[in-house]
RNA sequence: GACCCUAUCGUCCAGCGGUUAGGACACCGCCCUUUCACGGCGGUAACACGGGUUCGAAUCCCGUUAGGGUCGCCA
């Protein structure tokens, strides 16, 4: 379909127009990738482009309206007299509706202190701006009659319309700014990838219609079609949103990967070194994570000495007849190989296994809290392959001191 | 209250006159497995209700009910 997006900052109420409002929008269509074509920071032939900058234009198409004599003043304020007609919205989602119009009160268009309100402001806009197609909430349907009686008054040809449900809450109710899942930035916060939720978003009353969940951008713009936009509200399923997102990350590139990740690394005071010394650990915990908000988490013990025994893993694994006495056996078996890679470490931890009558869980599982000070972590030979001999060993040799005099 | 929109598992979607009503999330089993995940297999679970139309309705029409929206000198 192609088209021009244009971002227009709708900021005629002074009270709630802020610049960290501003910022927030700007930060939240650029994470979900719907960069803008036109609009702040990008320009265009129709701007300035914050209402708030376009007094100028309100007033020339307030003259409009003067001079055919179908506004009047009342205490103060502007208000425009509805011809109180019928009037058709043809939808392109909801399709032809006809409003009777018989007892509709005069919309007010400027305040006594000279600000506009909404309606009259957003056509003018529209018409200035060229706008062809109108998508928005479908809470905007019944005040589209008011805005065709504008686009008439003022003497233009009405744009497309196109209605499509609202989200709401988990409960049913109306979503509003402050519910879950309502602002973008709690998808930053939490480590949620933005191709993620710009996908679970696509699937809020639309679909491929063959049942598949997880797709591209790419796919829905070419499947997108207006037409097939449901009538019906969805409700906000954040369990949905966070599956896919653990979908995504699961086929994601390994440098896209640390490209989220960083950051939250970074956040957490992890000293990790290069992106080189990273990547390898980052590589092993990947399929282990569903949000990026995680990633600090499994990969903290890989970068200090210091970390703390998980009390639950330390009882369930150390505290164990034999469990000191199979570190130590493996330790001194480790200590003997040349090579250092998951096959040569895995053969040798079973080896050492059958050589003492063991389970090969019973070595596992001791070494996997002795090396990492939990029970849960990536595949433990690839773990120890990264984490190298000498650190290995030198844990082992830490755990068995630690445990072994209070055994 | 008036007007508008909507109505399929708990949730998101499929279905567009004839289906054992399908998929996904969540949930519950089992399998895989060195932990945790992933994955695989299976299960519970829906056409709001009442009238029509029709040989036949989840699908079409009407009503009821329910939910949402608008009716601002908010956007």
């Amino acid at each position: 379909m192609g088209g021009t997006l244009v971002l227009r900052i709708e900021d005629t109420d002074q009270k709630r127009n802020t610049e960290e409002a501003v910022q927030v929008i700007y930060d939240g269509l650029r994470w979900l990738g719907l960069d803008w074509n036109e609009g702040p920071q990008m320009g265009g032939n129709y701007g300035p482009y914050f209402q708030s900058q376009r007094n100028d234009l309100y007033e020339k198409h307030l003259k409009t309206l003067q001079d055919k004599g179908v506004v009047y003043e009342d205490e103060g304020s502007i208000r425009y007299r509805s011809p109180r007609q019928p009037v058709t919205v043809r939808d392109m989602v909801c399709g032809t509706i006809t409003f009777d119009r018989a007892m509709e009160p005069d919309m007010t268009i400027r305040r006594p202190d000279g600000s506009w309100i909404f309606h009259f402001v957003n056509v003018v806009d529209d018409i200035e701006m060229k706008i062809t197609h109108v998508l928005r909430g479908e809470d905007h349907l019944s005040n589209t009659p008011k805005h065709i009686e504008l686009y008439n008054a003022l003497g233009f040809e009405p744009p497309n319309f196109a209605h499509i449900p609202l989200i709401l809450n988990r409960d049913g109710s109306k979503m509003s700014k402050r519910d879950d899942g309502a602002s973008i930035s709690t998808y930053i916060e939490q480590g949620y990838s933005p191709e993620a939720v710009r996908n679970y978003l696509c699937l809020l009353g639309w679909s491929p219609k063959d049942n598949r969940e997880v797709i591209g951008i790419d796919e829905v713009v070419s499947l997108f079609d207006l037409e097939k936009i449901n009538r019906r509200n969805a409700a906000f399923d954040l369990d949905k949103c966070f599956w896919i997102n653990g979908q995504y990350i699961h086929t994601m590139e390994m440098d896209r990967f640390a490209d989220l990740s960083i950051p939250f690394i970074e956040k957490a005071g992890i000293q990790f070194g290069s992106r080189e010394q990273l990547l390898p650990v980052l590589t092993i915990v990947k399929e282990k994570i569903k949000l990026f908000r995680d990633v600090p988490e499994w990969i903290s013990y890989f970068f200090t000495e210091d970390f703390a025994y998980d009390e639950a893993s330390v009882e369930k694994n150390l505290r164990k007849p034999g469990a000191l006495e199979h570190l130590a056996a493996l330790q001194e078996a480790f200590g003997s190989v040349s090579a250092w890679d998951a096959a040569t470490i895995e053969a040798k931890l079973k080896e050492t296994a059958v050589a003492r009558g063991a389970k090969t869980g019973e070595l596992i599982h001791p070494t996997r809290v002795a090396a990492s000070g939990r029970s849960v972590g990536p595949s433990l030979y690839h773990m120890l392959e990264v984490l190298g001999k000498n650190r290995v060993l030198a844990r082992m040799e830490k755990t068995i001191k630690q445990f072994g005099a209070v055994a």
